[in-house]
DNA sequence: CACAACCGGTGTACGGAGTACACTCGTTGA
DNA sequence: TCAACGAGTGTACTCCGTACACCGGTTGTG
């Protein structure tokens, strides 16, 4: 490593090396563990000289998510409207996936960069495209929210599988039976998510399943509602 | 502040007072000014005075959820389950509302808390009691994600309106110039949600109207699977 | 060819964050 | 009476982002 900062020294930085260069970071060791001396050193050079090609660290933040937003496929052309956003909010959802930090980041950013605008507008266009009233769209995309990035905020996450492992049996036993009495709800649903594997230990429900099946829902929805020629029965303002 | 800091200083801190003063703080200077060092100051005490009732900085975190979480009403009684969901994400969202940091708390929360599980277990009890079968409540979970508590990620956020309004007149008609030029579809989207008035700053659109759109959607989409009795027809693994 | 402007990388330093650890001092139970 | 306890204190450490002065090599100009 040390010697591969060394051989990279020579060449000098640019913008573009350093936002690749933090998303390898970020990726490797987690996006809280990417700071501007970590990240310089991982450079070999010294933090400031960092601020000679980014701002400070919330542009670096905003250049990342330009990196990954770069990724996502453009949208197919000559076909519906419906099989191009559902193949576009796949193909992000797939770059997103490469990259866990990246869902953090973009809902924490709340400047608009140009490429987040570009991708924005693009995805509005195949509504349009498709012969959606601007009205429609608007309240559409509204009603995709995150989901046109490709997820979703995880609600479940291991509440019910997320025990340590290394415990003795008898402990999860108890764990679980606690579990049992105060959330039994939960338990079923979550039990059930685990494929009739009753073990206590689950992998998770299948989120690719969970994000389509909300995904399609929504999207037939959006269908009978352009059908329908609906239309927002706000009266307009009067003034 | 000082006296009143002093005249509070005798009654002993406990878990309780310190949550509460760190929803207040959040409250009125924003979430990224609530430092371990400012909330002591705040409650007349030294930052190390709290530890002795908190762990860290991530536990004062999940008891501020917890405490918005207790705002929440309980789910109504003897209704369909279709309103019980409806009103009870509707008073969520008017809890949430109250707190402008709870939701970027809450997403950032990893670790459920109590609190927040008898809130999602009561919540999938609304979905049983109407009839749904486990299979269908887990996927229907899922598709509600976070607006379970009420919100939305904010997509646009003033794409189009948020530019500094202390901008000369034919810096603003520019800017807008350009946008259009680059970003015709969200301009578009934008104007058409600024109620027919073509300022350039818009109040934005109607949050309130784009979340119950997005819900009804939603819940309508639930009733129909349920009435029709739909299943995951995931084969289960062969195993 | 000389020299000034420029510019990428350096070194030092500051203020603020979270929190570990050893302490003090008033209360309380034996 | 005295030991134990526990809430609040003081000091100090590490890590963060970044302001600012500097330096040394390149480059454009007289």
């Amino acid at each position: 490593m040390t010697q591969q900062a060394e051989a990279t020294r020579r060449i000098p930085l640019n913008r573009e090396r350093v936002l690749a260069a933090a998303v390898v970071l970020a990726d490797e060791a987690g996006i809280e563990s990417l700071s501007m001396r970590r990240l310089a050193q991982e450079l070999g050079v010294v933090p400031m000289a960092l601020y000679k090609h980014i701002a400070n660290k919330e542009e670096l933040l905003d250049g990342m998510v330009d990196v990954i937003v770069g990724e996502i496929d453009p949208p197919v052309r000559d076909s519906g409207w419906k099989s191009a956003v559902r193949l576009r909010v796949l193909s992000a959802r797939q770059s997103l996936l490469r990259h866990p930090w990246a869902r953090q980041v973009l809902e924490s950013r709340t400047t608009r960069t140009p490429a987040v605008l570009g991708y924005m507008d693009s995805f509005i266009g195949m509504f349009l495209a498709g012969g959606f009233s601007v009205d429609l769209t608007h309240h559409v995309m509204h009603a995709l929210g995150s989901r046109m990035w490709g997820f979703t905020q995880e609600l479940f996450e291991d509440s019910a599988g997320g025990m340590p492992a290394d415990l003795p049996p008898e402990m999860q036993a108890a764990m679980m039976q606690e579990m049992a009495r105060r959330y039994p709800n939960i338990l079923q649903v979550a039990m059930a998510a685990n494929h009739d594997d009753g073990s206590v230990v689950s992998q998770g429900c299948d989120d690719q399943f969970e994000f389509e099946f909300a995904l399609d829902l929504l999207l037939d929805g959006f269908e009978r509602f352009h059908q329908q020629g609906w239309t927002s029965e706000r009266p307009k303002l009067e003034r």
